[in-house]
Parts: C-alpha cells; sequence; structure tokens
DNA sequence: GCGAATCGTCGATGCGTATCGACGATGGTC
DNA sequence: GACCATCGTCGATACGCATCGACGATTCGC
C-alpha cells in the first residue's frame, strides 16, 4: 500500500504538501496539484483511515445501534439501515453496526475506543436504560424516535399524532362518523411506547375537532381477539364502518377477517393502514396509507449528526423534530377525496 | 480521554507494559498486571482504535457488502445482517456496512484505505462486477452465495440442492407421485440466480431416484399467473396434489388460491415452502418448511472469514460451503412422515 | 528599488499503540 | 561463589497522516 510518503516522493514534494493537496487547507499551485494528483492516480494512492484518524481526531465513522430483532419489524428496520448507511456516504461517513444487545456498555465501547464519531440510535422508546448514557458521552447523539424524557438529547421520528389526525380528518371528510381503530400488538401498547401515545392522542384531538367518535379497540397478532373487535365495531356503527390498522400484522388479520364476514373494503367500509407505499399496491385490493415516511426520517438523522459533527459543538444538544405523514387514499377507503 | 502513557504513569510502569498486559504477547509478573489492571480500571481506559490500527495493521472490523434493496426480501437480509454483526462480536470484530451501490469501488474504498480487515459480500448472484475485485484484492473475503464462477473465491450458502431432494423425498414418502414446484419471482429466475437452479436441480435429482414426477410451473407475484399454474396442477395430477413454494410472495397467493379452490393444505393436498421457523408457525395452518438457516449461513460466515482473519495466510483462498437445510413437517402437508 | 505583505512549500512534531532489542534481577547449576 | 539461562520490564522506534511554524519566492505599493 503506497504511502502520502511515495506519493510525496513521486511527485517531488514534501509529504505535507500531499496532505494539503488532499485537503485542501492551505493555498497550492496549479503545478504543484497537478503533480500530486497523477502520482496520487499512478499510484493509486488512498489515505490510511488509521492515521487519519489518529491525527485527525475524527473517524468519519457514524455508529448505528439497530435494535434487537423481533422478527417482525425486520423489513421495517432494514429499510432505515439501508437508508443511513447510502445517506452517510453522501456526507463521506461509514457506517458501523452496534447491535441492541450490546447495550449501555455497547455505546462506551465503541465511543470509548473512538471506532466513531457520533451515534444513531433506533427505534427508541419509553424508557432506555441507554439514554442516561448517551446524555453523558460527549459525542453527538442522534435519536430516532422519542423517549419519555427527551431532554438533553437530539432527537427525530414521524409525527405520529399527525398522522392520527390526518387518518381521522380525511376518514370523517368521507362521511364516517365512528372510527375503530385496532390496536398495536400488546406487548407494544404495554411497553406505553411512545408513539403509539401519540397516534392516538392524534386521533382522539381530530375527533373532537371535527366532531366524529372515535374508538379504540383491542389489536394483537391474535385473530379472535381482532375477530372481536371487528364485530364489536359492526354492531356498534349506524353508518360505514371505518377501522384504522396501523400495524401490518393487524391489517393481514383484519383483511381476511372483514372479507369472511362478506364485507369489501372501500364498498362496505374503509379501512386506513400504516405500510409503504409499495406494499400498499401490492394489496388485492390497494390499501390506503398513512406513510410514517422511515427513509426520509433516515435521511434527516443523518444530516442533523453530521451538521453536529462538521460543527463539533462540545456541549450537550437538545432538540426535537418530527417528520410529517403522508396519506394517499387508495382503494380500500370510501371515495371522497380520494388523492394520489 | 485516557491513554496508555496515563496507565502507564498511574500504575508506575512503562507504556509498553501496559501494552504487553494487554495483549498477553509477552510474560507479566502477577504484582504488575495487578497494577496495570486497577489503573485501567480506575481511568477507564479504552486502547484508540485508530492508533492500534496504526501499529498493529488490523482493524478488527469487517465490512460487509448488503444489497441493494428490492423492498420484499428486506426482511430476511436483516436477518443475515443482525447474525453476522451479532456473531462478528463474539470474535472481537465489528462490522462496517457497504452500501451495495457503491458497487466494486466500494470494495476499494474500504480495503484500500484500511478501514476494514475483510470482507462480506451478501446474495451474491451469477455475475457480479464485484467478483474480478474481490478476487485481485489483498484480504480475505467471503462470499454468502454461490456466483456462476466461484473460482478463487471463498463460498457459503445453504444447500439448495439437498433442500430441493429433501421436499421431493419427503413428498414422495407422505404417497405423493406428482409434485408440482412453483417457480419464484421472474425477475429471480430470469436471471439466472445460482441457488434457484440448484433448488430445481435436487427436486429433480430426487424425483428421478424415487420415482416420482415433478413439474415446475410458472410463480411470480402476480396471482393470475399463480391461480393458473396451480389449476394447471390440480388438472395433471390424479392423486393427493403436492406443491413446493419456495418464495414468501408465492406462498400466500398459493394458500388463497387453494382456498378459493375449496382446497385444504394437509387434507387435500400438501404445500412446501421456504419460510423461518417463526413465520410458518404464524399461518393459520402452519406451513411445512424446507429452513434454509439464514443465521446459520450468517454465524458460518463470520467464522469463516475470522480465521481467514487469525491465520492471515496471504494467497488467494478458495473454498464452498454448504450448509445443510432441515425440513419440519407441521399442519400443511400429508401426515406419514410428520415430524417436529 | 526598498520594505511589507502574500503565497507556496518544507521540515518537524505529535497523535496512541505495538513491538523489538536490551538489560537488570532472579533462580538454578556445578 | 562464579556463571549462565530465564523472566519481567523498560526505552526507543515505527506506523501514516495532519498541522504548525518557518522560510524563500513573489508581488505590490510607494
Amino acid at each position: 500500500m503506497p504511502t502520502s510518503k511515495d506519493v510525496a516522493e513521486a511527485a517531488g514534494v514534501a509529504q505535507s504538501t500531499v496532505s494539503y493537496v488532499l485537503s485542501g487547507k492551505r493555498p497550492i499551485s496549479e503545478k504543484t496539484r497537478k503533480k500530486v494528483e497523477a502520482a496520487i492516480e499512478q499510484l493509486t494512492y488512498q489515505p490510511n483511515a488509521g492515521a487519519r484518524a489518529l491525527a485527525s481526531r475524527k473517524t468519519r465513522v457514524i455508529g448505528l445501534v439497530i435494535p434487537f430483532i423481533p422478527e417482525l419489524h425486520m423489513a421495517s428496520i432494514m429499510e432505515f439501515v439501508s437508508v443511513i448507511a447510502t445517506t452517510a456516504r453522501q456526507y463521506d461517513h461509514d457506517i458501523l453496526l452496534v447491535t441492541e444487545d450490546e447495550g449501555a456498555a455497547g455505546l462506551r465501547r465503541v465511543v470509548g475506543q473512538q471506532i466513531c464519531d457520533g451515534l444513531i440510535l433506533m427505534q427508541v422508546e419509553g424508557e432506555d436504560e441507554r439514554l442516561p448514557v448517551a446524555r453523558t458521552l460527549n459525542v453527538p447523539v442522534v435519536l430516532i424516535g422519542i423517549p419519555r424524557d427527551p431532554s438533553g438529547l437530539v432527537c427525530i421520528d414521524a409525527d405520529f399524532e399527525m398522522a392520527g389526525e390526518q387518518c381521522v380528518r380525511d376518514l370523517a371528510a368521507a362521511g364516517h362518523s365512528v372510527i375503530s381503530v385496532i390496536d398495536w400488538q400488546p406487548e407494544v401498547v404495554d411497553r406505553h411506547v411512545n408513539y403509539v401515545d401519540r397516534f392516538m392522542g392524534g386521533t382522539d384531538t381530530a375527533a373532537r375537532a371535527v366532531g366524529v367518535t372515535v374508538q379504540h379497540l383491542p389489536g394483537g397478532a391474535d385473530r379472535e381477539t381482532i375477530a372481536a373487535s371487528v364485530d364489536k365495531a359492526l354492531a356498534q356503527t349506524t353508518g360505514v364502518p371505518a377501522f384504522i390498522a396501523p400495524d401490518g400484522t393487524v391489517q393481514d388479520i383484519l383483511r381476511r377477517t372483514l372479507a369472511s364476514r362478506g364485507l369489501t373494503p372501500g364498498v362496505d367500509v374503509s379501512v386506513i393502514g400504516s405500510a409503504s407505499p409499495t406494499l400498499a399496491e401490492l394489496q388485492p385490493i390497494p390499501l390506503s396509507t398513512i406513510d410514517l415516511r422511515p427513509g426520509e426520517v433516515s435521511r434527516r438523522a443523518v444530516k442533523i449528526i453530521c451538521q453536529l459533527l462538521s460543527t463539533d459543538s462540545q456541549g450537550p444538544h437538545e432538540s426535537l423534530e418530527l417528520v410529517p405523514t403522508v396519506i394517499t387514499h387508495r382503494a380500500s377507503t370510501l371515495c371522497p377525496p380520494r388523492t394520489a
């Protein structure tokens, strides 16, 4: 492997000159620059990351803490991971994976060994042993998700409250007067995951504002529970029933349950779920969705941390950014107002 | 951040002694070791990764090249990623993400800058511009998947041929004489992805060996195509029909198609798919599966590369390891032979 | 045509660790 | 008790780059 010293010799300049050509931190004459660049090209020189990190105290690596796999949300996690990695490259950074099972010690390790300059924590919920640690680490940390106590932390997440509001307002506008929200799976609800409360709060706010009834019914991965919820909703609704089912598994079961009751989404009943546009289009009846835009959340998370890194302002930061959600009407809801 | 020099001063020894305590590469008296360890503890010293890499020429980081996201296989990709990251930690290594969209240049970059000591390439299929590059990089590379020309490369993958054989043999043993294999999606088949051929080869081999008929029918994400395939299979089968549907999306459509024809898997018809045990159990009728064991493949990939790294034998290596698949009979196949 | 400001380049140094040769202290041998 | 091997520790150096101060060469103003 050639070093910058080799390049310097080949170009007939000092090693420091090579460094300045690369960094642009001092003016270099056109002539010298050409010579150096030619030598770099010819030797296929690439700077050594370790040496660079040692001298500059910057690794240009961001640690990404991925959640322990609950088997079902893996696809959505991968979307975050993929976009984060790609976006980081646009800022000339790389992504180092840290698995959640390393816990708070993992954070201390990668920061303490100076393997990375900052951290992104995915899927932060409620309480978390890593949060107090994150606050005291002297590197930028960005959370995707909002913990119960976000003080002293930089957070970004989809605007779940807006999502809840949008769903209810649009269903109300389509003529529904009773709207049933099928909960996430009980494990999620019981953890009192922040985003569930925010979503539910949004639906209730909108219900009050536009004068419709919103009822929350138990969901889960269990077909009997959901079937019971559906039947209860059907019994209590006088007009055309409307369902909001944020969870993908719940959507599957809801779809089959409605079919077995002889109800067709978009005709006898409205259904809105949360899903990516691609998945929504693949459904037998394309699903009207509230898109939580994981890609956009990921991009912004990377942008935020890279800004923090470039200004490397030491002190603790605190901010909270919510990414607007997008509602798209497809075939599973009654016509007005149909967009997209 | 404390350095090994700080630790040395606190312990009253030389910096090199601290290094030897940590590495164990020279004998250290019990007394000195205690002093040094106490100082490390007290200062919460952690060695600087950059300096370590510079001096030792080892980063203890493995680059993981993840495929560009085709949206549907994201969940299975995440399973690989997660297990690889966790396993790497067991060998005291970290994982750096490299996205496929960086292409061959990405490989040159991370290796040339010496950001990582070796690479794992995921989901390698047929031809790939990165393969010739991988062969010339002077670091260990392990492929998950088998390219058309595996010469000079270290590969590991599930044993798709064995998978095909197992499916056919077990269905034959259960009394089926005609077995229909529903293809993967056409984009996959057209790429002439290696594993498809291997799987199909396995089914044909077993068919010949046990004297049953295996027919291959078009699959895809398209319900009409699959429905047509199913009807064709039903028409051509005299005994109890049997289906093998490796692809998850195909399974979904197959399930509904059979239901609409009034056929119940495990009673009127046998169905074997490829899926994780967890997902298989979640089905309305638990699916008999051929498990391709992505976790095991991942673990072995990490193990292989870590062995190559520890022996750092320079020359190009070549090997091919196939991970045995596991067939598990659940409710979707006829009784004999039912296991698990 | 002289001093001052500017520009472009160089040499030296430091970043924190691993590793090599050296050397004092110990223990054993005859 | 003189000699040698072994053990444990130290000091020095190298790893490859970034960065700082210095300095010769220009350029400009007057």
